[in-house]
DNA sequence: CGAAACATCCGCCACT
DNA sequence: GTAGTGGCGGATGTTT
């Protein structure tokens, strides 16, 4: 795999009329905001207007920006918030410009129903994507060519980002911080946001269940022996151990589990080892260290770690050491 | 790299 | 009758 070095300094959101605002505010509230003064990167930013202004957003607010689709011309990241409609194509334009992007090397990041638009300009087109729950059939069905996963928060497929419903263009956007500049500064921007830094599981775990079922508040282990587990992750972590701990057969424990935190035992405890394996690399500490740290092999590590983060441990280091 | 050993996950179903 | 539990087996995925 080819692993540049991730440019990130132009970004670029764009407005159209009936623009949803919380997906164009998130692109504003990451990417727009000046947190210098907490040492943390700045972007030329810039709202761009797909339609001739005065755009209404949805919800009937005036929207003006002196930005056109020029000004794409420079874009390190041009971020596509819920589009529309998802019957109506977008304006040829736009689809042409964002071909561009990604055609010289950029990256295009779509919140929400924002997946359409780059399903019209074929920028999906063999690739994994997420959108909205919601709409995850139809985009299936309209795009065959894409394969739609319904049960993630977001898709990276290196130029081309699909994030699912509304909020999940936080963990979105989030992480492309994370691949520029490291999760120190994502993680300080998510604290600024009151997010959390990194949301485990799909959006499977919202969709229609906004609240976990809490059936027996508290004297549940589970919560308890997740806490122990990410204390312990040198250790096995198998999911019969696990149960044991929990006081509960292998069974009813994963079953409880993949209720109660949205995501089986050995995906969960695996995601946990990888955010530690992430941290640990950035502490600068070697591969083998790092790997008997997360209770995993040398081999197992550097291809579960290529899996989840789309590069290699020693490379993710590298980078991470040379920004 | 591929094969063999191993773990996980999930539907099914009997049992409280 | 209803709800939760947990053993079993096989498909699937992971590790060595």
């Amino acid at each position: 795999m080819e692993q540049r070095r991730m440019e990130l300094r132009d970004v670029c959101v764009v407005v159209f009329d009936e623009v949803a605002l919380f997906e164009l505010a998130v692109a504003c509230e990451v990417f727009g905001t000046d947190r210098s003064a907490q040492g943390l990167p700045t972007y030329d930013f810039a709202v761009v207007a797909v339609e001739e202004p005065p755009l209404r957003s949805a919800g009937g607010l005036a929207l003006d920006t002196p930005y056109r689709l020029d000004r794409l011309d420079t874009a390190d990241l041009v971020v596509i918030p819920a589009w529309r409609s998802v019957t109506e194509r977008p304006p040829e334009p736009l689809l042409a410009a964002l071909r561009e992007v990604v055609g010289r090397g950029g990256r295009v990041l779509s919140e929400c129903s924002g997946a359409f638009v780059l399903a019209h300009a074929g920028l999906l087109d063999g690739r994994r994507a997420a959108t909205h729950w919601s709409y995850t059939e139809r985009l299936a069905a309209d795009f065959p060519a894409v394969t739609v996963d319904r049960d993630v928060l977001y898709v990276d497929e290196g130029s081309v980002i699909t994030s699912a419903g509304t909020a999940a263009g936080i963990d979105a956007c989030l992480h492309v911080l994370r691949q520029a500049h490291g999760s120190e500064v994502a993680n300080a921007v998510a604290r600024r946001m009151v997010v959390p830094p990194h949301r485990d599981g799909g959006q499977a775990q919202y969709v229609e269940a906004p609240v976990p079922p809490q059936r027996h508040a508290g004297a549940d282990g589970l919560a308890a022996v997740a806490d122990w587990a990410v204390q312990h992750l040198d250790e096995p972590l198998s999911v019969e151990q696990l149960a044991v701990r929990a006081h509960m057969s292998s069974r009813t424990f994963a079953r409880r589990f993949l209720e109660t935190i949205g995501e089986t035992p050995a995906r969960w405890v695996l995601a946990q080892r990888m955010g530690h394996a992430q941290r640990l690399l950035e502490q600068g500490l070697a591969v083998e260290e790092v790997a008997r740290r997360c209770g995993l092999g040398a081999a197992t590590l550097r291809s579960q770690f290529a899996r989840a983060r789309g590069t290699s441990p020693s490379a993710y280091a590298r980078t991470f050491r040379a920004r």
